[in-house]
DNA sequence: CTTCTTTTGAGAATTATTATCGCTATTATA
DNA sequence: TATAATAGCGATAATAATTCTCAAAAGAAG
């Protein structure tokens, strides 16, 4: 059991609860709830890959096109769902963040080269061994990344 | 020794050596060998920060004036000594990317939040885990990049 | 409703990076 | 060393990603 790799695919939170919190965020903070921030939530929500910015405007825009939502909303509520935590980004050796919801547990990745694919991991060993680095070097740990770059099976054909 | 976590500042490999590879690499591929090319491998040697390609730029036209470096030859030679596998580039939850010397011997980051200064180390277990989670998963591993993020000792106070 | 405040979309501005181009420096070779 | 061929250079224009500005619209509270 300690030394599998496990791979997450199922969401660890339902949407009611999700919209919650960040209605108890929002009102927290004096900001208002408004559509576009709840479609945003949704649409990460409903989605399990890793979104650029512009993707989910696209997404936004196919799927609510009477709201007529501006690149900016989506760069705004993205930067304010990932300072709430509620959403974390990965930004790759190249141009751009891709975000997803945070609501998932915390894994790694392992970024295919060639095709762009991206599966998820957590291996505990590494999850231990990376607080107790932390600690040695006098660092109050807050977060961590971990990208394994590689040719996924697919592309090795 | 199998559970200690090494900081490095020492250098692996002499500047000589350095520029000889770097010229043999520049042969082969039918590149030239430019002052330019030089000293920017130069700063880099003697640099032991993680530099941008902005204050690299400003290092170089501080140490040479004459040379009036632009700004499009720094990116050019950047992005060819990482082609080439002689720096390595990180890139952070924001804005751009950082270049080091790939000279010295593979290791991962500690990230300071709130002082942004970088502390390096390498961890064998950890290293082997990221092989193994690898193979596990069908990919053939090519690289990884680790960040861990906190507040470093000064910064607690 | 009315008032107050926050948020929005459009588009301008900014920032990081890359492409273009005419001139210059390097290399190979005679 | 002189010459010719070619790659690299700096300046600057172009792109791409992200942030800012601002007037109008929408949400919260009473
Ligand atoms: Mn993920
Ligand atoms: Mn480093
Ligand atoms: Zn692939
Ligand atoms: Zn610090």
């Amino acid at each position: 059991m300690s030394n599998t790799v496990t791979n997450f695919t199922q969401r660890t939170i339902n949407y009611e609860k999700l919209l919650g919190d960040f209605k108890v965020l929002l009102k927290k903070n004096n900001l208002k709830f408004t559509i576009q921030r709840e479609v945003i939530l949704e649409t990460l929500y409903n989605s399990d890959e890793h979104l650029t910015p512009e993707l989910l405007h696209h997404l936004l825009q196919d799927k609510f096109p009477e709201l007529k939502i501006g690149i900016a909303t989506v760069y705004r509520t993205l930067s304010l769902l990932e300072d709430s935590a509620m959403v974390t980004s990965l930004s790759f050796g190249a141009q751009g963040k891709k975000y997803e919801l945070g609501a998932k547990d915390h894994h790694d990745h392992l970024i295919c080269t060639i095709c762009g694919n991206i599966t998820e991991f957590v291996d505990e060993e590494i999850e231990e061994r990376q607080h107790k680095i932390a600690d040695e070097l006098g660092f109050t740990m807050q977060d961590h990344s971990m990208q394994i770059y590689g040719i996924c099976k697919n592309c090795k054909q």
